[in-house]
DNA sequence: CACGAGACCTGTTCGC
DNA sequence: TGCGAACAGGTCTCGT
């Protein structure tokens, strides 16, 4: 489900109330359960236990598609895979079968990790760079620019799909985003990194902030049975629209395997790389 | 370094 | 209707 939109609509959520709930913001852990061991990947629970019983949450925040809870010393991050999700709930409610994780919080309230497909972790720590030390850039930051992802992009010879989607590369785009932007760079997936020119990355590099900003404002994609809230999925130009029209040009939208991945693109918008190589020489290399 | 396959999981949808 | 296969917002690890 999550990538860097909907996570962060569930961030704002969780600090600002929102999708109906309250915010997270100053409440004391007064209990925790943890209904599914693998969900906590570090530490041990009863280590996760003593350390958060009677914290209180500082604040909320974003980094990548992780979510980042503070509690002063200890960094509480979530990383919610293809299904988590957290929400906020009524103590009294019964428990949804699948809860992973829940931490009962003052005010009658408790914050709930659910997660239907169990890829989802949580993480308390004293450094969040443990966990986050990896991640590429945050796209939508100020010093993010057009330059600096031109540079990255001619720094390897990857094809673009699977480089937007390795985290290392850039942080936040997942098989959803990735398509969008792609097509609306005019850029095909499988188009090798290093062969852009600086227009293209530039291209590329207001489509990916252009797409991301959009799915925040729309509060993210909604789609089958697990997030729901947003409405971004009434606006994808490619993703899931295999068969359909081009909002651009009216060519059917093809779909591809890439690196496992389902990939969506219009042929004519993005024209296959194979077929304009730049430069001769390219036997032998 | 780049890439593909398999693993981790459950639920829904598709094809016969 | 039933049943297995394919597929799903992600990432890790291993082998080539």
């Amino acid at each position: 489900m999550p990538e860097l939109p909907e996570v962060e609509t569930i961030r704002s959520a969780l600090r600002d109330g929102g999708r109906g709930g309250v915010s997270i913001i100053g409440r004391r852990v007064q209990d925790s359960h943890l209904l599914w061991d693998r969900t906590l990947a570090e530490p041990s629970p009863a280590e996760f236990r003593k350390r958060i019983l009677g914290r209180t949450i500082e604040d909320v925040g974003r980094r990548g598609k992780y979510l980042l809870m503070d509690f002063s010393a200890h960094t509480l991050l979530f990383h919610l895979r293809m299904s988590g999700d957290l929400v906020v709930e009524d103590r009294e409610q019964p428990v949804a079968p699948h809860h992973r994780l829940m931490l009962d919080l003052e005010g009658g309230i408790r914050l709930a990790f659910n997660d239907t497909r169990k890829f989802g972790r949580a993480w308390l720590v004293s450094d969040p760079q443990v966990v986050l030390g990896q991640l590429g850039p945050e796209p939508l930051d100020g010093d993010f620019t057009a330059q600096e992802l031109h540079r990255r992009l001619l720094a390897r010879r990857r094809q673009l799909k699977p480089l937007l989607l390795d985290q290392t590369f850039i942080a936040g785009l997942g098989n959803i985003y990735t398509d969008e932007a792609l097509h609306m760079a005019g850029l095909h997936p499988l188009t090798i990194s290093n062969t852009l020119d600086r227009v293209q990355s530039e291209r590329l590099w207001s489509s990916i902030r252009q797409v991301l900003q959009d799915g925040i404002r729309r509060q993210g994609a909604s789609i089958d049975w697990v997030y729901k809230g947003g409405d971004f999925q009434n606006y994808f130009r490619v993703y899931q629209r295999t068969g359909k029209p081009c909002p651009t040009c009216g060519a059917l939208i093809q779909r591809i395997q890439v690196g496992q991945r389902g990939t969506h693109f219009c042929s004519n918008c993005q024209p296959s790389p194979t077929q304009a190589p730049l430069s001769g020489d390219v036997e032998d290399g």
